[in-house]
DNA sequence: CTTATATATCGAGATGGTTTGATACGACCG
DNA sequence: CGGTCGTATCAAACCATCTCGATATATAAG
């Protein structure tokens, strides 16, 4: 026997292949591994779940709309020339992902944006876009 | 006639009686249009394509991993426990949307981060998240 | 040249999201 | 009250996307 005999888990036998070294796979394996408890489940759904909301270009040009303040459903619909029922759906998508919030005032709701972190994703997009 | 007899389309129609009065309707209506003039369609199309590729919580996930620093297909697909074709799949949108960036070295693809704004947007949407 | 390994691409099934008109709910006004 | 207006919700058609096994490509090794 040129190397440990110790039965080793199916993925690190795959890097054991890669690395050509057991040891080094071993290593290789427990580096991945402290990578992977890094990362907790019901965050990254959470995260994911505000970038699903914004990832839809009507949604995205609700919320850049709204840079400039609160607008009511009635005027987001006509600026965007959109349906009424598409514009409050995807309005409630927005507030449930905590990217707009609503205000109440007679018989219509107001909405503006929930955060300036709002404005800085938007910026980082259009850095990361390429412009 | 109280108001002014000049034809108006149907969406200044809409705030003239929301706002009770075609003057005012009008001002509503040119401030809405020049809001969306400073919409371009391809702009929030290409921004949309940002936000699409990180929407998915196993596109998220890897994006994690790499903040660490440059990854094999390989590497990524043991430490996340995802099939092959999956993975390479996802690493491609990636690559598509500009987030990650590919070293092709012998039969190994390493992919890195692109852009320091993609660890930015992802602290951002941290701070969103209600966290 | 044959084999093995790493990655990419293909295709079918399953799943989830978007769109739209229709309908329901609530507030205001006569 | 009854009607109108703003908004929310519903349902169904349509479309995009995710998954995963199978296959293809490419590079290295024997």
């Amino acid at each position: 026997m040129t190397e440990s005999p110790e039965p080793l888990d199916p993925s690190v036998e795959r890097l054991a292949r890669l690395k050509g070294d057991r040891c080094k796979a071993r290593i290789a394996a427990d580096r991945l591994k402290s990578l992977t408890d890094q990362i907790d489940e019901g965050e990254i759904a959470a995260e994911a779940e505000v970038f699903r909301a914004i990832c839809d270009p009507f949604r995205l040009s609700i919320l850049k709309l709204l840079r400039d303040g609160e607008l009511c459903v009635c005027e987001i619909m006509t600026a965007l020339d959109r349906p009424q029922s598409s514009t409050s759906h995807h309005l409630s998508i927005l507030k449930r992902a905590g990217l707009v919030k609503e205000r109440k005032e007679g018989k219509w709701s107001r909405y503006r944006l929930a955060d300036g972190a709002v404005i800085e994703i938007m910026k980082l997009a259009e850095i990361l876009r390429g412009g």
